[in-house]
DNA sequence: GACCCCATAACTGTCAGACATTTAAATGTC
DNA sequence: GACATTTAAATGTCTGACAGTTATGGGGTC
C-alpha cells in the first residue's frame, strides 16, 4: 500500500527484499544466501533478474560473493575501511557535482574536526604524534608537487583523528577529511603558504604533547581561516585567467 | 601493473571504469552512457555484462536509467538526501556488525554533534527554535511508543544540526546522529528518562534562542553521559535477564 | 591404513538471442 | 493547427547454454 506507487524494476524489489532480510537481522554475518538459481525460484524471476539485484548489493559491500562448490553469496562484515571508502565517493561526488563553495565545504570540514580535540589531548599516544611528525617532516620538503603535499595534509590529519581513540569517531571524521581532498588538490601551495600549515601543524602536535585541546583547537581554527583564505585567491586567479 | 594481481569479474572492471568517467570529470551530470548494446560491443562483452556493471553504478545512485525512447543510463546529479540516505545505510551497518560498543557510539556522535553548537548559536532561525519546540511537544506526549520518541528524538537533533547553516555539515552530522537510531531503539525509555531528556532538550533550545552556544554545548554533554548512562542499565538489565 | 589423483557436483560468471514494455518523436488525419 | 497513430530506440526480463572454479569423495597405489 505504500510503495505500490510506481513499479521499480524486479531486481531493484528483490535487492531491496535481501537488503532488508540483513539490514534487521533475519540473515547474519557470514550467512549465506540461497543460490541464485534459488532465489530466481524463491521470487519467480529468472537468475539475470537475481544477479543484478545481487550485483546492487554486492556495490553496497552488503554481500560478498564466492565462486566454486559450496559458494555463493554470503553477508559480509563491513569493515571500517570498506565503510570510509563509500563514505569518501559519497561525499566526494556530493562535493563535486553540488556548486557547494569552497567555504562552505571548509567550515563544515573544520568544525567536524574540531571535534575530537578534547579527546585527542586526553588519550593521544607517543605512536600518533609520531606519524604526525613524520608528516610534517615531509610537508617540509620544497620539492613535493602540489598533490603529494594535499596528501600528506590528509595522512596528517587522519593520524589527528584517530589520535581520539574511537573508531567510529575516526571513520566520520576521516570521511569528511578525505572527501575534501579534490578540492584542496587545486589549490597551488606556494613556499610561503606551505610553510604556514607546517607551523600550524606543528602547534598542533606540540599542543596535543602537552594535552592542551584549547592550543589544537584555536589552530585548527586558524587553519580554517588561512585555507579559505588561500582558497578565495586561488578562485579570484582564476576568474581573472 | 598495480590492479592486474587478481581478476576481478568482467562487470566490475566496467563499472570501475565508468565510474572512473565520471568521477574524474569525463562525464558530467546529466550526461548520457551509450546504450547498454553500445556499451557491450565498445567494452567487447555481453549485454548482461553490462547491465551488471549499470547495476552496481545505480546502487551508488552514480547514473540513473530512463525507459523508453531517448531513454538509457545518465549520470545522476547526487542529491543531500540520496548522499545521506547512503551515508545512514552505510553507518548503521557498520555500527550493527561490529560490535561497538554503546558508549564509543555515543561518544563519536555526540562528540560530532557538538561541532555545531557555535555555528548554530549564532545562525539559528526561527523557524528551526519552532521546529523543536514542536518535537519537545510530540515527545512529552506519554502514549509515545519507544519508536516514536526515538524518532522525534531524531528530529529534534536533526533541526538543531541543520540550525547551524551548513548544508554539508548537516549532511554529515544527520548521517552520524540517524545511523545511531538502531541502537537508540533498543532502549526502554521510563517516563523519568524521557522527562529528563526533554528537560535538557528545552535548554538546547533555550541556549540556541539567547545565542549561547555554551548552554547548549554543556546540555549536549549532559544528553551524553545521560545516554551512556541509560544504556548500561539497559545492557545490564539485558545479561540479567 | 595412509596418501595422492581425479572425477563429480554445485556453484558463479558469461554469452547469445529473444520478447515485452516504455516512451518520445515522427507521421498521418481531420 | 490539433489530435490520433505509428514507429523506433531504449531498457527490462526470460531462457538456455557453456565456461570456470572449487570442496568433496571415491578409487587406486604403496
Amino acid at each position: 500500500m505504500e510503495n505500490a506507487k510506481r513499479p521499480t524494476s524486479l531486481s531493484a524489489q528483490i535487492a531491496d527484499a535481501i537488503r532488508n532480510a540483513i539490514v534487521d537481522g533475519r540473515m547474519l554475518v557470514g550467512d549465506r544466501l540461497p543460490s541464485e538459481s534459488e532465489l530466481a525460484e524463491q521470487h519467480g524471476v529468472s537468475r539475470a533478474t537475481v544477479r543484478e539485484a545481487l550485483k546492487r548489493l554486492a556495490a553496497q559491500s552488503l554481500i560478498r560473493t564466492e565462486r566454486g562448490a559450496y559458494g555463493g553469496a554470503f553477508v559480509n562484515q563491513l569493515s571500517y575501511e570498506e565503510a570510509r571508502a563509500q563514505q569518501v565517493t559519497t561525499s566526494t561526488l556530493l562535493l563535486g557535482m553540488n556548486a557547494v563553495s569552497f567555504q562552505v565545504a571548509c567550515e563544515a570540514r573544520y568544525a567536524l574536526e574540531r571535534s575530537c580535540t578534547a579527546l585527542a589531548a586526553e588519550r593521544r599516544t607517543t605512536t600518533a604524534l609520531e606519524k604526525m611528525r613524520t608528516e610534517i617532516a615531509r610537508q617540509s620538503n620544497p620539492d613535493l608537487t602540489d598533490e603529494a603535499f594535499c596528501a600528506s595534509d590528509v595522512a596528517f590529519h587522519r593520524a589527528l583523528v584517530d589520535s581520539a581513540g574511537n573508531e567510529v569517531l575516526s571513520y566520520h571524521l576521516a570521511g569528511s577529511v578525505e572527501a575534501m581532498q579534490p578540492l584542496m588538490n587545486m589549490i597551488t601551495f606556494t613556499a610561503r603558504s606551505r610553510a604556514e600549515i607546517v607551523r600550524l601543524h606543528e602547534t598542533i602536535v606540540e599542543g596535543l604533547e602537552r594535552r592542551q585541546s584549547k592550543t589544537v583547537d584555536a589552530a585548527l581554527a586558524e587553519l580554517e581561516t588561512y585555507t579559505v583564505t588561500l582558497g578565495k585567491s586561488v578562485l579570484k586567479a582564476k576568474s581573472s585567467a
